[in-house]
DNA sequence: AACGGCGTTCCGCAACGCGGAACGCATCGG
DNA sequence: CCGATGCGTTCCGCGTTGCGGAACGCCGTT
């Protein structure tokens, strides 16, 4: 129950507590039920779905009870699916080669593969083979890793996608891709919150990875950070990841829950 | 520019306005660009969009563009999933029950066929051989195809759709299998808004279906009536289209734009 | 016929939101 | 170098607008 400073215009800050409250209950909520849970007279929350609905924010079952309006959803799936990942997150990506100065490669997930649709180098010349565009296969990559660890949150989920996408590309020694290690890894990724790649797709490449929800369930990309191994120890390492989850909670509306 | 009655409440109509104005931008909108395309000034613009972050409903990048905030977003997609279909269109079918006294199902896709997850029988007692849980090939029943026709919405993606499950079941001879007549069937749904079967499932058996969509750019479920065919000649069959499209969009939610 | 539970309406008080104007800070261009 | 421009932001006094307690109307129950 944290306390929270007055808000900017109470009455839209009510009415987004409403809809909050309406979101969780699939089959709708009566007027009483809302009153409780807000603590709010029932008149100022009728004034207020009235306001709602006009919009098509909120809709009325016949027997009372409000729900979720289509209006609602629809500009949201509508905004989902124009908004532009590469846009939203360049300040981003070029905070963290500012601050890190490696390569920061942002990635979308494409069945069994990663594809790459930004990329920022860093001052240093240093000659990584990807490029926008270019593909490698998600599982032993940081960023592939990380898209597919929350993508499939489940060890079964992965494996219909595992066996789906069988036999999976073996490019180094060290890549992981017995079913049952895979399964564990990704339950490491879920637990930490980020991916590594130890060497796993390139010789001599170490990579961490995060993902970017922009509020859906499924992450909608996620950003890696590639370096020869000689410059990425374990404590530099750990910095790198700090930087990166850190960048990523800053971005507005990338991180799970907060704006 | 329909003139609109006063809002209930004005300045929680003004953040809707807003966000639907922020959905459109993919990649943010600047105050001066809401504030010319809502014709509101600036400092209220501000003080709204500033009650609306403090809730996650927008964001702000460091160029001060606006965005539409995760938190949106993520109460859409939940609500989206928890939302119980049956709950919410019983009553609707209840309706249809009533006005046309036939049998009503409520059904989903899912991959090649349609799964239906509720039926309501007449009073006058008519066996129909489907029940709740049961299943049907999509393309030649009135509730699949009304679902196909807006889940894959050019020919294109149908034709996907339809090599994916070839080979398509043939249960009667006026089964409409052949891709290009699909293709050209399912466009003339789209333009008419709603689906006919005509013993393509069952001999003797007529059915018309439309789509429910709940804001989502997907129909979520398909509403049919089925009759016999002595039951259901052209003049009638108009009819309860007419009946069928005018109970789904008085229903809460579940039209395609209206609340 | 009286009740309880629901959504809805009413209305007077003052809090709250309104918006014009001014500000701070960048980026230009002379 | 400095004024002009364009952006988001802040200020503050006026009065409109949202607030909420109370009463209403409509059900199904007892």
């Amino acid at each position: 129950m944290g306390r929270r400073a007055a808000p900017a215009v109470e009455s839209v800050d009510r009415a987004i507590r409403m809809l909050e409250v309406l979101g969780r209950h699939g089959s709708g909520a009566s007027l009483d039920e809302l009153a409780t849970s807000l603590s709010l007279p029932k008149s100022s929350l009728h004034r207020t779905l009235a306001a709602l609905r006009e919009r098509g924010f909120a809709t009325q079952r016949e027997d009372g009870r409000y729900l979720l309006g289509p209006e609602l959803l629809r500009i949201a799936f509508d905004f989902y699916d124009r908004m532009d990942v590469r846009v939203l997150l360049r300040p981003t990506l070029e905070r963290l080669r500012g601050e890190l100065n490696e390569t920061i490669h942002l990635g979308v997930l494409d069945g069994a593969d990663v594809v790459y649709v930004d990329k920022l180098e860093p001052t240093q010349p240093i000659a990584l083979s990807s490029k926008v565009g270019g593909r490698n296969p998600a599982h032993c990559t940081a960023v592939g890793k990380a898209l597919l660890a929350w993508t499939y949150p489940t060890s079964e989920r992965l494996s219909t996608w595992a066996v789906e996408h069988a036999p999976l590309a073996h490019p180094t020694e060290r890549t992981i891709d017995r079913p049952d290690a895979l399964a564990r890894e990704m339950a490491r990724i879920r637990t930490d919150g980020f991916a590594k790649d130890m060497e796993e797709s390139e010789a001599g490449v170490r990579c961490v990875a995060a993902p970017v929800f922009f509020g859906a369930d499924g992450p909608v990309a996620a950003i890696s950070i590639s370096a020869p191994k000689g410059r990425l120890p374990a404590t530099r390492m750990r910095e790198v990841v700090r930087s990166l989850l850190r960048e990523i909670a800053a971005t507005p509306s990338a991180s799970r829950a907060a704006g």
